[in-house]
RNA sequence: GGGCGCGUAGCUCAGGGGUAGAGCACUGUGUUCACACCGCAGGGGUCGCAGGUUCAAAUCCUGCCGCGCCCA
């Protein structure tokens, strides 16, 4: 083995073997349980950021766990077409070449994203790779490809024809950017500054004016009614008379609604149904005329006065403002601070519009994916999420799904000539039902994106065919994703899982933690304080990465990244790598055996059963999601037992003359770094890999399909424990009395202990030489008396110890360290004897508990005595 | 306005009725041969505040204060 640890060798070794081997694959093992996780698609314009880094860590940690544990896993990857972002894309190439995708024609324009996406689609899955993702790469899936258009169309149609699937004319998110329709989703409410234009609209046929209030002045070109409250007196006689609506030649109805609130600005209010969600509500309950003033950039129509058209909203907006105050209709503006909607893709304001578009009844397909999470078939975890999944799935509203885009899978719909719709799987079926000789035209719309991830659990297994890998990963186990698109993407999976297959789409739904940088803050392209997971990778290699991310991720709280717990990652795997190459130079190999090898000596047994109760915690641990629980465990087995104890413990055997114990001693280091690789496979695949190989003489298996260790908490030897728990806590406390008494490191001390039980004595006659050696000691022997002055003292364990160190010591300071260990101890005696002497206490704790106490009080009596002996001795 | 969550060591966070923990940072020290990306030892906390339940509260309940997120 290299001197050195260095991860990018490794990383670009194995992950190549790994994948020629066929070791991703899934349904390789058909006699195992299958288990499935489909990788939540990323963006084919997308490139890994750290949520895909934190989200794709324990995706594969999963995986590697349970194909470790014999199942058959299918990781089943690929990308999503990402309708708006990857038309952008396109778009802005063909801009800086002087091109226009409506000059160039739909075909050649979709030709043009198709081999865009050729050149660069793969690089989110380049990077995911990077990473170690072991999901099946051979089976990658495109929402665009062949097989997934085919179930969204089939999707569409049965939908159709089930009445789950409408055409309408309402009001719609309106992009003006892209110029398409959007959903609520897509939609981001911000906060902005604006103002409230108080407007004097007078009141026909009188002298009267009715004050209105908005943050949108240029609408009122399109307003068909003031509104006011039915209840409020102070407009009752103004309802039914008419406003004649200034800039305009029109007369529009005063009348009684109860959007109108009375306690907000005059209490009237105009209305614009075309262009405003709540007034559309309130025009159609009082059919109103609806006037819509603006076309698809949001520019003024034709449908405004001549002046006003062709002007943007901006404009718009300026030049009524100026008009009505030029006739005194603006009386007031009143600066607040208003909710804006904004595009997530685009930042332009969205436009409420009216458009006729394609609707999801999501209110019908809500019910069963409601009552799916309701019943436990589908469970979130964290659980309090399944509140938020249930607020939106019991107030969701129809979903728009057609976009006025060409990268897409475009709507299988077909017009006659009198507008009729045809919606068929093909266009020889639309026009089977149209009839021959009827023209058709095709519906030019795509579908949101969304539409097709919807299908996504079963899509990519091979649905609609009736294919075996649906049958066996369908319903699959666990969807790992952050809580932020439950909505657009959790909860429609679960609809149209449950429509088509008759099962939820997966088991559990794990909501992963927010990562944020290291002050707390959001990461975002324009604070600029974005991490780049591949940075970390080439600086501190994919198993340190993925680590951090593992142990950081803990459930109900962000992550906070920060550079230094991975360089403290990366500083766990050199460990781990030097404890292995020193196992290599003392002849530890790897083992042949699941089982723990025969142990005689106690530090064996020992190991043996710390490792099991390591072994149990990672696998309870990983089996709850506790990653961060999980990956502590194997790291303080590894750090703090096997490299600080076990290795330190069996030197003097490996360093002795070979023989039966020396032979033991390795087959149990060996068997136990054996069992450390495999728990700490699915968190550092890497460097576990390249060690299982690098210790072991000849070849064997990938440790990636390896077994899972077998043993539990259940190997503990309690004699072995006892023993170990005694030689350590002895070592440390020489460790600590030397260090307190500033013994100098090189000084090799004697140690008297008083101590006469039987167990003892034998567990320091087996084990001097350990302690001798650990300790820095010279020697250690059982005396009678420990001697009256000059020694450092401690109590441990129910005996005294003694480090004579005639002249050297400071009376003054060795008194003080004991008066310390004096005070610590009453206080432990003050609080346990004040428990026990409480009446309560004795009858109403559980027996144990009470034995417990009554336990340590005598232990800390004995210790307070021997440590008054010791102060006694000194003089 | 409705919902969710978080306040524990300097920092980042576990724990969740019965002895307050980890990593990092910090202080001291450095002994022979795995490792200074290291070893050894150590300091550091009225567990946000106030009530309540209980023999016992950091932990459960209520209220308050502070911070964050989602939805309207």
């Amino acid at each position: 083995m290299d001197k050195h640890y260095d991860p990018s060798d490794i990383e670009k070794k194995w992950f190549p073997h790994w994948e020629n081997s066929g070791a991703f694959k899934g349904g390789r093992r058909p006699d195992a349980q299958p288990y499935c996780i489909v990788i939540p698609p990323p963006n084919v314009t997308g490139s890994l950021h750290v949520g895909h880094a934190l989200n794709n860590t324990l995706q594969d940690v999963l995986c590697r766990f349970e194909r470790l544990r014999g199942k058959d896993v299918l990781w089943q990857p690929g990308v999503d077409h990402a309708g708006i972002a990857t038309q952008m894309v396109v778009e802005r190439q063909l801009a800086a070449e002087g091109l226009d995708r409506r000059d160039m024609g739909r075909e050649a324009f979709l030709e043009r994203v198709w081999k865009w996406k050729e050149e660069s689609g793969g690089t989110i899955e380049n990077q995911l790779k990077r990473l170690g993702s072991s999901a099946d790469w051979s089976r990658s899936r495109f929402t665009m490809d062949e097989g997934l258009s085919k179930a969204v169309v089939k999707v569409f149609v049965q939908y159709h024809r089930e009445g789950l699937i409408y055409r309408d004319k309402r009001l719609v998110n309106w992009d003006p950017k892209f110029r398409t329709a959007i959903s609520d989703l897509e939609v981001e409410q911000r906060e902005v500054d604006g103002n409230f234009w108080h407007l004097a609209y007078p009141v026909d046929g009188s002298d009267e004016r009715i004050i209105v209030a908005t943050t949108r002045p240029e609408t009122m070109l399109g307003d068909t009614a003031v509104a006011v409250h039915p209840e409020d007196d102070r407009y009752r006689h103004l309802v039914g008379k008419m406003v004649r609506l200034p800039l305009t030649d029109r007369l529009i109805p005063i009348i009684a609604d109860e959007h109108a609130d009375p306690e907000q600005g005059s209490g009237a209010v105009k209305i614009t149904p075309a262009h405003d969600f709540n007034d559309f509500e309130v025009g159609k309950r009082n059919d109103l005329e609806m006037i819509n003033i603006f076309d698809q950039h949001a520019a003024i129509n034709e449908n405004a006065p001549e002046k006003y058209r062709g002007m943007s909203r901006e404009e718009a907006r300026k030049a009524v403002v100026a008009d009505l105050d030029a006739l005194g209709v603006l009386v007031k503006i009143e600066p607040k601070r208003i909710m804006m909607p904004y595009g997530d893709r685009s930042g332009v304001v969205i436009e409420p519009w009216l458009t006729d578009q394609w609707y999801v009844d999501a209110k019908t397909l809500a019910g069963p994916a409601i009552e799916a999470v309701r019943s436990g078939k589908t469970k979130f975890v964290p659980g309090n999420w399944e509140k938020t999944y249930y607020q939106w799935m019991e107030n969701i509203q129809p979903w728009c799904i057609s976009r006025q885009l060409w990268w897409g899978h475009q709507i299988p719909a077909w017009y006659g000539p009198d507008g009729t719709v045809y919606v068929a799987e093909s266009e020889e079926e639309a026009q089977a039902q149209a009839g021959e000789g009827v023209a058709l035209t095709r519906d030019e719309d795509v579908l949101d994106t969304w539409f097709s991830s919807a299908l996504w659990p079963f899509s990519t297994l091979g649905w609609p065919e009736d294919t075996p890998d649906v049958k066996r990963f369908y319903p699959t186990a666990t969807l790992v994703t952050a809580f932020d698109i439950i909505f657009f993407w959790v909860a429609r999976m679960m609809m149209s899982g449950l429509h088509f297959m008759n099962e939820v789409p997966f088991k559990d739904v794990y909501i992963t933690s927010l990562v944020r940088d290291e002050k707390g803050d959001k990461m975002s392209k324009s604070k600029g304080n974005v991490i780049d997971p591949l940075d970390f990778i080439n600086k501190y290699g994919a198993d340190a990465l993925r680590f951090t991310m593992a142990s950081l991720e803990t459930q109900g709280r962000d992550i906070k990244l920060s550079e230094s717990r991975v360089e403290g990652y990366r500083n766990f795997g050199t460990k781990l790598w030097n404890a292995a190459r020193f196992c290599e130079m003392n002849g530890i190999g790897g083992s042949r055996d699941l089982t723990p090898p025969p142990a005689t000596l106690s530090v064996n047994r020992w190991i043996i059963g710390e490792i099991g109760k390591a072994a149990e915690l990672v696998t309870k641990s990983l089996e709850a999601f506790r990653f961060d629980a999980a990956a502590n465990a194997i790291y303080h087995f590894t750090w703090g037992t096997f490299c600080d104890w076990y290795l330190e413990l069996i030197k003097p055997t490996l360093m002795g003359k070979d023989g039966a114990e020396k032979d033991e001693t390795r087959a149990v280091a060996g068997w136990v770094l054996d069992q450390i690789l495999v728990l700490l496979h699915p968190f550092m695949p890497f460097i576990t890999e390249e060690l299982w190989h690098a210790l072991y003489e000849g070849d064997r298996d990938d440790l990636i399909e390896a077994r899972w260790p077998v043993v539990r908490a259940d190997a503990v030897d309690a004699e072995a424990d006892a023993e170990l728990t005694w030689i350590v806590d002895l070592i440390s406390a020489t460790r600590s009395a030397r260090s307190e008494a500033n013994i100098p490191a090189g000084a090799k001390v004697s140690v008297l202990v008083q101590e006469t039980r039987e167990e003892r004595l034998l567990w320091l006659a087996r084990n001097g030489d350990l302690i001798l050696r650990l300790g820095r000691l010279a020697s250690i022997t059982p005396t009678e008396y420990l001697p009256n002055k000059g020694a450092v003292q401690f109590v441990m364990d129910g005996a005294s110890f003694a480090i004579p160190l005639e002249g050297v010591i400071d009376l003054g300071e060795e008194r003080a360290r004991l008066d310390k260990a004096i005070a610590k101890t009453e206080k432990e005696i003050n609080a346990l004897s004040g428990r026990l002497s409480n009446e309560k206490f004795v009858a109403n704790a559980p027996d144990e508990v009470v034995a417990e106490a009554r336990n340590r009080l005598e232990q800390e009596r004995d210790q307070l005595e021997k440590l008054k002996a010791a102060k006694a001795r000194l003089g």
